[in-house]
DNA sequence: TCTTGAACCTCTAGTCACTAGAGGGATTAG
DNA sequence: CTAATCCCTCTAGTGACTAGAGGTTCAAGA
């Protein structure tokens, strides 16, 4: 039981030039052919692409998720490793975090400075944006 | 007074090659030159370049920022535009930072399910990463 | 005034993770 | 058999820069 490029992109939510791109890339194998030169899929890459797409959707890097290709490929190995990729990303994941909240402190007081109703010549958007020394902290 | 493009990227804190890049693209203006070609920038340059650079710090996309200059550039216009921009943004933050929090979730939920010390053949990690009906929710 | 070394100039190409489009061939349903 | 839909490769474009080559100008010290 094989399916066309079209239908793993279907059933991986992955765009069909996306799918081409990574085998390029060395993320995927590459299918076996027709004759007339189309790729043909069965399960297993549908298995490794949905890895990747899920990875994707949680934020993993490329290179993070080349590293996880590359172990689960010797299930021999001990999994201290994926165990590493995991909690850095969840490191990043918090730091990312922390900072878009700063970000939200400075635009919710930048929002409220301002009623809409007056020139851009005193706007006190413009005056934030402008000027870094008008923050409470870093950003 | 005048300063260098050198002496304007370290007031600024903004690169060299990122300055040209900004005058390319038609985001400050093209400076006076000396005689012998160079640029030529006075402190209303600095400051449109500041504007810049914390915009970009705040996370803004460039034609959000466009759309900043080209206001401040008509100081008669009512500011409600630089006021919905702003407060644009603020939900765009607000949105990245509800994703990123699902992701700390499931990531905490990967981490805490391996223990590090047994082989990749049943490791919790990759299994997580490769099946997102083991995710508590969306991301 | 001359020299030296840092800073400057333009231009091209590379980055990442795709996406879009051109121009043409294969497959499949009716 | 035909028409519609899918598929193929290849090149180039995206955003927001960054890196490098190869050459010129500037400012400070002797």
């Amino acid at each position: 039981m094989t399916f066309s490029i079209g239908e793993l992109s279907k059933r991986a939510g992955v765009k069909v030039p996306t799918i081409r791109y990574y085998e390029r890339e060395g993320l995927i194998e590459e299918p076996v052919r027709t004759g007339g030169n189309q790729r043909r899929y069965s399960i297993s890459d549908l298995e490794r692409l949905s890895f990747l797409r899920h990875c994707r959707d949680l934020g993993l890097p490329m290179n993070a998720i080349r590293e996880l290709i590359d172990l689960s490929q010797h299930p021999d190995r001990p999994c201290g490793d994926a165990n590493r990729i995991a909690t850095e990303q969840l490191s990043a994941v918090r730091a990312r975090i922390a900072h878009l909240r700063q970000l939200e402190t400075e635009l919710e007081r930048i929002v409220l400075s301002c009623s809409g109703d007056h020139a851009v010549a005193d706007c006190n958007v413009l005056k934030a944006f402008a000027d870094h020394a008008m923050c409470q902290g870093e950003h």
